[in-house]
DNA sequence: TCCTAATTGAAAATGATTTCTGATTATAGC
DNA sequence: GCTATAATCAGAAATCATTTTCAATTAGGA
């Protein structure tokens, strides 16, 4: 039996690769979301050496699929998250230990009735993220 | 009676510069958002001409001071908008025109309600932007 | 096995944004 | 108005995360 992710992989049309089975594995372990240049760092620990841009171009793609979660920080940085649940739904994010939560609320629902009905305009796409700090960094 | 950004400049301990008045007025005068170069072109064009650094700082802290909103684009760009609204409300931004309509609805309320409840967490700040057509690049 | 397109690595380029430093300027107080 | 002083500014240079290039390798289907 494969990696936990060869099907998922092979479902995309995307080559079961070494390193995009590292960079899953490494994501899906960490309750954390993370730079491309941390998951190439730890990829170095578990030797499955990877170039950075190969990461780069990896976790743009694996994103794109919708398998990964781009975060979209403050600071501009690029930075990844596995999440497994794959209804919709948007995330918490802790800004002090970058932890991640599921949020079920999502208003996409008023919002396009609003923009349709108002603006008379579509919905393409929408981002919502909220910032805080997560339990456990509240009682630290 | 001076610019009209007088008093607003003032009221936040920022010097009345002509540099910061032209960046409000430019911006003002904008249905669109804009980069921090292209409102630089547009000072040069009025005889403002400023250098570029100059720019990104009145930019950036006129967005701390919330007097201008920042656009959070995905292409990871700063974007700058002048919003008279001057309630909590959030945006739809065209991505193919860049005009900003105000969006009147926000779920924060259901969000904090979640994360103090759910996650014990505490929420510091979200971001919520809808991206799409308006009216007239639908029609176009 | 063989073929082909997809994937990868190393090095180099990119380019938006920021930093640095020494002028210049707005403004409060006299 | 004049002065002192901190804020602001310009220009050049640096930064640095991210992307591009291109030749070599590899996965997966025929
Ligand atoms: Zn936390
Ligand atoms: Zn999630
Ligand atoms: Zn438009
Ligand atoms: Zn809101």
């Amino acid at each position: 039996m494969a990696n936990q992710f060869d099907a998922l992989l092979r479902r995309l049309s995307l080559k079961v690769t070494p390193k995009r089975l590292a960079i899953l594995e490494i994501l899906a372990a960490e309750p954390i979301y993370l730079t491309p240049e941390e998951v190439w760092t730890r990829m170095k620990r578990k030797s499955t050496r990877a170039g950075l841009p190969t990461v780069y171009r990896n976790l743009e793609e694996l994103s794109a699929c919708g398998i990964l979660i781009k975060i979209v920080h403050p600071d501009r940085r690029l930075y990844y998250y596995f999440c497994p649940n794959d209804h919709h739904h948007h995330h918490f994010v802790c800004i002090s230990c970058r932890k991640v939560e599921d949020l079920n609320f999502c208003g996409l629902d008023s919002i396009d009735r609003e923009v349709r009905k108002s603006l008379k305009g579509a919905v393409v796409s929408h981002l919502m993220q909220v910032y805080g700090r997560c339990k456990e960094c509240l009682a630290g």
